[in-house]
DNA sequence: AGCTTGTCTTGACTCATTCAAGATTACGCG
DNA sequence: CGCGTAATCTTGAATGAGTCAAGACAAGCT
C-alpha cells in the first residue's frame, strides 16, 4: 500500500522536498486511517524516534496544502488525517466512540454539490460527514433489537 | 426574531431552568448567525455586563445538548452556534475570509441521508460543509470573468 | 419565605497547535 | 563529487480555546 520510493515519487511530483519525516508521516497514514497529529506522531517516531512534534506538524500542514493528504475534524475532535485523496468520499462519525469510516458517496462523482440556494458562492467542495453509532456501540446500547421502549 | 418571553417558553419546554446568562445567549444568537463564543460572549455582555465566560460556555453546551441551538465546527474555525435548527440546512463556508452563510437541502427532507455503504452505522444525521468563495472574495479575486487564464 | 438542586463566578489549568531562532539537510549546480 | 542556498527540522516557549473545581448564588417547588 506504498513505499517509500512510492512515497518519495509523489513528493517530487508535487515539487516537495523529500524528507525523512514526509516518508514517515505518509508511511504512517498509510497504515493507520483517520488518525490524530498525536497517533502519527508515535507512528512516526517508531521509525524516526527523534523527529519534532513541529515536524509532523509542519509536515502535515505542507503535505495538506499539496493535496497529498486530507485533513477532517469533526465537530468535538482534534484533527485527523488520511491519504485518501482525490475520490470524492465521506465519513460517518460514531457519536459514541469517535469511531470514524470511510463513506463512498452515494451519488456519484459530485455529489450535493449543486446547493439549492448557494447565496452567491463559488462552491467547490461538499464534505458530508455522517454521524451516528458505530457498529459496536449501536450493539452495546441496544444488545437485541427487541427492547426498544 | 424573539423576545425574552419567547426563550424563556422555549427553556421551559425543553426542562431547562430560566436563567439570565441563557436568555441572553439565545438573544445573542437570534441576532448574530454564526457566531464564534468569543462573538457571544460579546453580545452577551453588552446586556449583562459581568457573566463569566463559563456560563456563556454552560449555557451553549445546555443549550446544544437540549437541541435548542446548534453548534457547527469547520475545519479550521472554533466552534460556531447558530439557533436556527429542527429544519435540515447546511452551511457554505468562505475558504478565504471564512464567512457562512445557510443553505437548504438540495434533496429535501433527509437528504444524502442514505449512505451507499454505511459500514454496519446506525445513521441520524448527515452534516454538509460547502467549501468555496464568499461573494466577496470571489469578486476581490476574478475582477471580472474575463481573466480567468 | 425556605429548601434543594442546578447554575454561575472565580481562577487555575489542560492540551492541541503555533511561533521563533538557530542548526541541519535536500538537492541543483559547477 | 563537494558547495551553496533555501527549505526544513530541532528546541523551547507561547497562545488560546476550552475545561475543571470549589464555593457563592438563585430558580422554582412546597
Amino acid at each position: 500500500m506504498g513505499s517509500d520510493a512510492d512515497f518519495a515519487e509523489r513528493l517530487r511530483a508535487t515539487g516537495l522536498r523529500v524528507t525523512k519525516p514526509r516518508l514517515a508521516v505518509l508511511a504512517a497514514l498509510s497504515e493507520l486511517a483517520h488518525a490524530d497529529t498525536d497517533g502519527i506522531i508515535g507512528a512516526v517516531r517508531r521509525e524516526l524516534p527523534s523527529v519534532s512534534h513541529q515536524a509532523v506538524y509542519d509536515s502535515l500542514r505542507t503535505l495538506t496544502d499539496a493535496g497529498l493528504v486530507r485533513r477532517i475534524q469533526p465537530t468535538g475532535s482534534v484533527a485527523r488525517y488520511e491519504s485518501r485523496v482525490g475520490d470524492n468520499h465521506h465519513h460517518v462519525v460514531c457519536r459514541l466512540c469517535g469511531e470514524i469510516a470511510d463513506v463512498d458517496c452515494a451519488l456519484g462523482d459530485a455529489p450535493c454539490l449543486t446547493a439549492s440556494d448557494d447565496s452567491g458562492f463559488l462552491i467547490d467542495e461538499a464534505e458530508v460527514i455522517y454521524w451516528g453509532l458505530c457498529p459496536d456501540c449501536a450493539t452495546a446500547r441496544t444488545p437485541t433489537s427487541t427492547d426498544l421502549t
